[in-house]
DNA sequence: TGTTTGGGTGACGAGACTGTGACGGCAGGA
DNA sequence: TCCTGCCGTCACAGTCTCGTCACCCAAACA
């Protein structure tokens, strides 16, 4: 299911680790030396790795900076296996910004439950960092909006709700989806403010401000295509 | 190369595009018939549908809204191909928000170039809508900031400037850098604006201020891990 | 046609946000 | 040790932003 990436000098705890991971179904890549983890990392990109602390040469705490200094590997969860004497490289574990950690000796079981947590965690849900839809190009990097590509400055609100509309065009959001995407409110549909801001909105946005099209009774929709409303 | 889905009903224009794309190392795959082009384009998941606008049955400019509706299908970037003497149909192409349109009878060349250019602009750059670094869990999509679960409440400022410092941890950003990427200015590398949004973000994060480090003369930097500056 | 309901619009005041200048302090170099 | 340059901190005033209210208008409905 995921590829894991396996690091520790002792033999033993590599092969029980491998085996259960595979008996999960996973994928095993293991390195014995400190300084090939980034090179294998690199090389594997594996979904996760389990980091000895207590290394030879070079301990699990540095090769974990470097993992994260690397472009490569920065976004690659990391558990940490720290020995119980030393209390401090618990703390270092924690510290060094490993998504999780494990004193040894550790049950199995125990490192399958925490591996499958951390997976699970680190499902990365992946945007685009530019949404166009016809004139309007929304730039969630740089959290601004263009139309045919001059820029309209726009307050934190406005932002907020143009991209909640925008995230699906030609569909009807509803007030109280509105509100609860831009203001967190449960619900409240009452109050004027959600029509002062689409007003204010489509000002800003002029022309194009019909791209904001009224359901009455059911929401506020962005249009892809303006016209008459779409008949959905 | 790329999967192109090529939708007309007269065989000889498929055949001729099709040759042109192979010829290029595409992916070719062809309709006739407009209400086959959804099902079809959700099968084959294309790169880029060229799409003429005259098709027998349904139009080109509905088959669009139909790709346009549908989650599935809502991204792939649509060339349209319109007929001379229709000149509302060059508007109607350029309205329904293709990506781009091209007039019958066209050069395979000119397409050829159509279909690469807009490739190239449909390159989707992606990016994470959550990045995690330690504590930190920045929500691109929410545009909001939370350490350890608890929302911190920032302003547009200051969401910016740490979006900034977390979109490359551990390395440093230097004022001019900050100052471009967050209040667009080309240099004004004087004032103390920076100095003071800096200072706000770090008591609004209050312990985890520290996580913002200093480099005299250099710059700022967001520290992916505390204590001493990383030697990087 | 009259009535009801829901959205559009404009104005306004409270409060938030921002950029700046003054000043102090620390670090690095002479 | 002193000096200089750079950053931290603070206070402040101007501006922006937001939510609300009152009122108007149009659509839906009886």
């Amino acid at each position: 299911m995921s590829r894991i990436l396996v690091v520790d000098d002792e033999k033993d705890i590599v092969e029980l680790v491998s085996l259960h991971l595979q008996r999960e179904g996973h994928e095993v890549v293991s390195v014995g030396n400190g300084l090939a983890v980034l090179p294998m990392a690199v090389k594997t990109a594996p979904d996760l790795i389990v980091l000895d602390i207590m290394l030879p040469g070079i301990d699990g705490v540095q090769v974990h900076r470097r993992l994260r200094a690397d472009t490569r590997t920065r976004h690659i969860p990391v558990i940490m296996l720290t020995a119980r004497a030393q209390t401090n490289d618990r703390i270092a574990g924690l510290e060094s910004g490993a998504d999780d950690y494990l004193t040894k000796p550790f049950s199995p079981r125990e490192l399958m439950l925490r591996i499958g947590a951390v997976l699970r965690r680190s499902q990365k849900v992946v945007m685009l960092a530019e949404q166009r839809i016809g004139e309007f190009l929304l730039d969630r990097k740089n959290m601004s909006l263009s139309i045919s590509g001059k820029l309209v400055e726009l307050t934190i609100t406005e932002l907020k709700l143009i991209t909640t509309l925008m995230a699906n065009p030609d569909v009807i959001h509803s007030r109280s989806e509105l509100l609860s995407a831009v203001w967190g409110y449960a619900d409240d549909t009452h109050s004027r403010t959600l029509d002062t801001h689409i007003k204010r909105l489509r000002d800003k946005l002029g022309d194009h401000g019909r791209h904001i099209g009224t359901l009455r009774r059911q929401g506020y929709l962005f249009q892809s295509v303006v016209g008459e409303l779409t008949d959905a």
